[in-house]
DNA sequence: TTGTAGGCGTTATCAT
DNA sequence: ATGATAACGCCTACAA
């Protein structure tokens, strides 16, 4: 078993006395080239074992047909689901997906994108670390006119393709929600408000319970860092703890709401009766969990295959125009046990 | 703003009169070049905004540092994960990693082979479809040294490595646990027999009855397509129909094993006293579920960090030997409340 | 319809 | 310590 070498375009063309552009094209199915020969060319590559170098053409094509995508972590359902959703629309596409991890860190982001950059992708979809405030790393593509969406975690400003949901409606949706089911003491489970998904998700929070004159409580605002199961433990029992602990909870994910609910459960609260809980993303413990969590959708798969196709059109078209885009996805809330209150 | 150029190591060279062999050679710190040229051509890099084009030193060294993974699909709680291990790894070692899914299709497998193997990764980490039978078409890797990893779902006959866990030994433990809490009648829900991990686990679950001398009733064997959420339902429902149902359950994976306890409680059953539930794969929901659910570990990031591990150290020797090696990560019960029975 | 030749950006070899 | 040159495998004007 000896190292063996490729077979390239040159031995076939060696072989059948033909020049390697003859057998590049052949291969391709070019129209100046006649049936025979494609057929035979053909015939030869498949005996010889030949196998095309991606590397060699997307060297000298300049074009690598690599998405690159930069993400927190893939193994969250959210993400994990929106790369499917990625990965599945670029295949169809003749695309392949290189996959990197920033775990939150912007270390991390910033050297990601540029092993990112050195491959050549030819896209990159990126969803933002936890940590990061400055941007500019992301400028070098927009700078070559490599397409680049950011999706879910976007920045507030950078001029190119987002691909997002209406964090602020669906924060006033759930909020809303809670209200007609009776709640007045809503209390709200923050992400960073450095990342303005979860600022916006507040700011639809504070204005539905103003425009429903209820007061606005900063103590039952709670702050997190991370959102984890096990933070929302704590946080939890803290605001239970309070003299006047709050009627209903909108949590802006589903594992701190999950949290919620079980430490309420443990306490001898009954959900929803004694305190309501609205979550988002809708992840599938929502509907695994007793009672069932009330959550917002986010469609993960959808925002995938949008953001994908966001980078391939703007690969078809020659000339490149404004490239600043948003595109909303739709939410919706999802009623279940764990919202569901007789109405006052 | 017009299409820019790349900065070439051979722009840097001519704006600092040496050759592309020195700037080469100093962009890797070369022992044989001396620091103050090395400073001297990193600053310029550096300012010149040179970016190294991954793709031509690959197609001239003929590497790639590019690990393929080839898996069924993304969005699942163990893929994700093990993906996630194997990302980690592979980043420390300054690899990429090109995500591609099968969506279990047998036809998909063999596409994303050949594609990976054009982009001529480094090595291939590969979870087989659940279609697949037949396994030629990874013996291109081997044929070219190219390391291979099958990782949990792994051929039965490929000599290559493999990293699994002992899927026998686990589904022995688990049913050997119910038997211990006093269960007599303990149905299995079993996965493809194509696939030796769920084989295994169902001969493990034969040995143990028949080791403690209970009968091997085939009517408590349910065979599953795709042990979903759904065909769990279905199933579950005909399983407790049965004049003589079963008094334990023991799913191979934890989504069925999910639907099995929702499905009992939905019929006025108690979990665990008439019927315990034990899954597999320990995924979140098993510690969300009410009562918890009892279930295998399943070793996910340590899976995919070994798996890369291997390619790594294969890459690492300069002589190739014998290429067949398994690797067993270990697993353990997890004893939740599906099946805490008083003992009889 | 087919062939010729140069180049994509980097690195390894062999020289100086 | 540095340089000249060829080669990695493919594609594409341009030529025939």
């Amino acid at each position: 078993m000896e190292e063996q070498k490729d077979v390239t375009i040159y031995d076939i063309a060696e072989k059948l006395k033909l020049s390697t552009s003859t057998i590049s094209r052949a291969l391709k199915d070019h129209h100046s080239i006649s049936e025979k020969t494609i057929k035979k060319v053909k015939k030869t590559a498949e005996e010889m074992g030949y196998r095309p170098n991606t590397l060699a053409a997307s060297l000298r094509s300049n074009k690598t047909k690599t998405i690159g995508v930069l993400i927190s972590r893939i193994n969250r359902p959210f993400i994990s689901s929106l790369i499917s959703g990625i990965e599945e629309t670029a295949q169809k596409a003749g695309y392949n997906v290189i996959i990197t991890q920033s775990h939150d860190s912007y270390e991390d982001e910033v050297n990601m994108a540029k092993a990112l950059y050195s491959s050549r992708v030819s896209g990159i979809i990126c969803s933002l670390a936890m940590e990061t405030r400055d941007t500019s790393h992301f400028k070098q593509f927009i700078d070559k006119n490599i397409p680049l969406v950011f999706v879910d975690r976007v920045p507030k400003r950078f001029d190119t393709y987002r691909v997002m949901i209406d964090n602020y409606s669906a924060g006033y949706k759930a909020t809303k929600h809670l209200i007609e089911q009776g709640c007045t003491r809503i209390a709200h489970y923050a992400g960073s408000q450095f990342r303005n998904i979860y600022s916006e998700r507040k700011r639809g929070y504070v204005d539905a319970l103003i425009e429903h004159n209820l007061p606005v409580d900063e103590d039952l605002i709670i702050h997190f860092n991370t959102l984890s199961y096990e933070e929302g433990v704590m946080r939890t029992n803290k605001l239970l703890d309070l003299k006047n602990p709050p009627d209903g909870i909108f949590s802006a994910n589903d594992t701190a709401a999950v949290s919620a609910i079980q430490c309420a459960k443990k306490r001898g609260l009954k959900v929803p009766e004694d305190v309501a809980v609205i979550g988002f993303n809708d992840d599938p413990i929502a509907s695994i969990i007793d009672p069932g969590l009330s959550s917002i959708t986010h469609p993960a798969v959808k925002m995938g295959q949008t953001s994908a196709k966001k980078i391939l059109n703007h690969l078809k078209k020659s000339k490149k125009d404004d490239l600043t885009e948003i595109t909303f996805l739709n939410t919706e809330v999802v009623v279940r046990e764990s919202s569901k209150r007789k109405k006052v």
